[in-house]
DNA sequence: ATTAAAAATGTCACAATTGTCACATTTAAT
DNA sequence: ATTAAATGTGACAATTGTGACATTTTTAAT
């Protein structure tokens, strides 16, 4: 539970001490207050919300401590394997989840750059997997790889209900690193 | 009678030690001292009382004590809806997660007190959530109250997976009302 | 464009709170 | 029992909140 100090933001912002404990005063920037003579603290999340909310660029320094890795959430191991080892060979760390409930506990637990996600799993909605997601504000920014021995509308079903990307088995490595390289480098 | 020092204080409220002390010792956080050289302990209720108090956000992990909920697994929504319907009478708050994507999230974001677990849903591997919920040390002390229809061979298999309870169905809402409140005052 | 009012931000000094550091002591872990 | 990690303490440094007022920026109307 990361916070920030008045004066911290005063500094992100460039702006002086006074005007941020304004805007914390104002309920423009929600904060709380220690119990002492009430300095204030800003949950880094809801400073990076109300940066977004005014359209304000975020430092760097707060763009996700952590380093960025892959969910991979697939039942066959082997496939889920081969996908580790193109995402590591591509220099990404990424985790296995097997089974929906494994991958909604990583999920939240590694907050992943991009998840991939086979529909065909058995007994496994796809479907409203990416759905959920999709209607969880926490994981807007969760990139989702669908992939699939599907048909072409089922992909187009994935990418409508927000799928970000789809793959069709069999898929080439090559194929995979573009799509990976390309929503970690976002 | 969960306890808390205050080093952990001041890592869920981002403060420095010698400040939660301070707190202490001006009474604005009820402690006690050690016998020793009068270390610290906060008993969890009056740490999370201290939090509410002063519009302190509550960290996840204290959640399940500040907050306590049920988090109800199934996938037929009507039998969910009748555990819902028990679990409010008896004066709890609960949530349902069809399907184990669903549950996976909502346990990490509500982190519950207790989880019942249909064990018969289709193409979802019961045995699995409850084996790797185990093995997870946050959620230690989550209760798992396994709900089926099976045979007592299959019962016995999750209670020696790290069930807690189970209840054969049909159960009575008597039984289901007991279960929920020897854990929840826990 | 010009101008005046309104709203937002900056400045400053002082007091209160919180952080830092080194070191002794206690707890917890092996 | 031995060792590593966590905690308490005092003195002092750094940051923060506040009120009153100065400046700047925005808004609206002419």
């Amino acid at each position: 539970m990361k916070t920030l100090t008045s004066g911290e933001i005063a500094e992100y912002c460039d702006v002086n001490l006074r005007t941020v404990i304004r805007w914390i005063e104002s309920g423009k920037l929600k904060g709380f207050k220690l119990p002492g003579r009430g300095n204030n603290r800003v949950l880094v999340e809801d400073f990076i919300e109300f940066l977004e909310r005014h359209d304000m660029p975020i430092p760097d320094a707060l763009k996700s401590t952590a380093n960025p890795s892959i969910l991979i959430v697939d039942d066959e191991m082997p496939l889920a394997k081969s996908i580790q080892r193109v995402a590591r060979r591509a220099g990404y760390e990424s985790h296995i989840a097997i089974g929906g409930f494994q991958a909604g506990i990583m999920l939240s637990q590694y907050q992943p750059k991009i998840m991939t996600l086979d529909l065909s799993m058995p007994g496994m909605d796809g479907y409203s997997v990416i759905d959920f997601t999709r209607k969880q504000s926490r994981y807007k920014d969760l990139k989702i790889v669908v992939i699939s021995a599907l048909d072409h509308i089922s992909l187009e079903r994935a990418l409508d209900l927000g799928a970000d990307a789809t793959l069709q088995k069999p898929f080439s490595n090559h194929d995979l690193t573009m799509v990976l390289e390309q929503y970690m480098s976002m």
